[in-house]
DNA sequence: GTCTATAAAGGGATAGAC
DNA sequence: GTCTATCCCTTTATAGAC
């Protein structure tokens, strides 16, 4: 509750921290976690590795840094949504260009989240990785049986495999997309909508 | 060429190395390729590290061997179905069969691919990889433009996007299928092409 | 085909000077 | 905030005995 500075994160966050959690987070998308080393990052800062050690305990706590506030900012978008109370098949479009608009903005990020959670959730401190896989798995299934029970979507559609096939094919586009090129995050959501509610979308 | 031993491969495929290999497989699969150790898969094996070189020549050669089986065999099966001159509708249905299958019976090849193809591709040894991506794209792609102009699939599409999408979402699978599970591979498959199809499938 | 023993390199992390 | 210097551990890989 310092005066005078509302919007700065606690500790240090004083623009070298966010800089350095930057590059570490373009070499773990890059390279993988485990096969990034602190001195291919200290390299890329242009500092030595045991300089890193002042900003960070270790290399896990980079990672779990970079996730968390990712994870935080997806879901606050994730419940902003939610909260609009809108019919299902228009939250579905919205989670998708939402999920979509955070691969063109967090990309280094989702790249992280999608390819090494799965390592990364058998140490306990991130434990909340599990938690939040959990967490999205109900708000994705809920919007689907809602719109199954409301005629958007195909009735008799089953709903666990269509989540994971939505989940699945929204996230790994961050394999090839990528921002600032020909296609925008918002057009390629609309060209994966055209594909996916073509077929789940219910007919009359 | 020698006599009375036909199908077996020419150096000391003995079984053991078989074993080995496949041992080796399912961890890089687990736990990543950079993550294992040769420790790790000597101890699963029940001997001491240096004894895996008795039967190979390095960590390298083991993930070079299993993923060239792998693509041998896959493109083996694709080229059969290529070979049998269907319509481009069925020979889509039969090249996503066949990849589920694959995931079925090469559950952990598979996965390696998927997840360690990007990291392996940097090493010249590993050159292939790419050259197998290219090979697919482009018969993937052919199938796709052939059923354009059929009208097996619908006009005006985006080819390209379209294969990126059916070559994600069918690789990306190898995350939660189960081999031997509820689900058969060709049941995942139905489903699978039921919404595909129903979005890219041409209609009169 | 496996073990013993060990080399050589690279990994994460620390203490204290500047 | 960065550097110097270095510790300690793990890693891949080898040589030769059994």
């Amino acid at each position: 509750m310092s005066p005078h500075r509302a919007a700065e994160p606690q500790h240090a966050s004083s623009g070298r921290r966010a800089e350095l959690l930057a590059l570490a987070a373009t070499l773990f998308a890059e390279r993988g976690f485990v096969a990034t080393t602190v001195r291919d990052i200290a390299d890329a800062a242009g500092i030595l590795s045991g300089s890193l050690y002042h900003h960070f305990d270790s290399k896990d706590s980079m990672v779990d840094e970079i996730l968390r506030g990712f994870l935080d900012e997806l879901f606050g978008d994730y419940r902003k949504i939610m909260a609009a109370g809108l019919a299902p098949g228009d939250t579905l479009r919205a989670l998708v260009v939402a999920s979509f608009e955070s691969i063109d903005r967090r990309h280094a990020e989702v790249a992280i989240f999608l390819n090494e959670s799965k390592y990364l959730a058998q140490f306990e401190r991130f434990g909340y990785l599990a938690e939040r896989s959990a967490e999205f798995r109900t708000l994705w299934t809920g919007v689907l049986a809602d719109g199954v029970r409301t005629g958007d979507f195909r009735a008799g559609m089953d709903v666990e495999v269509v989540y994971r096939f939505i989940r699945d094919t929204v996230w790994v586009a961050v394999r090839w997309y990528r921002p600032g090129g020909a296609l925008s995050a918002r057009a390629v959501a609309d060209e994966y909508l055209a594909i996916l509610l073509d077929g789940i979308a219910g007919r009359p």
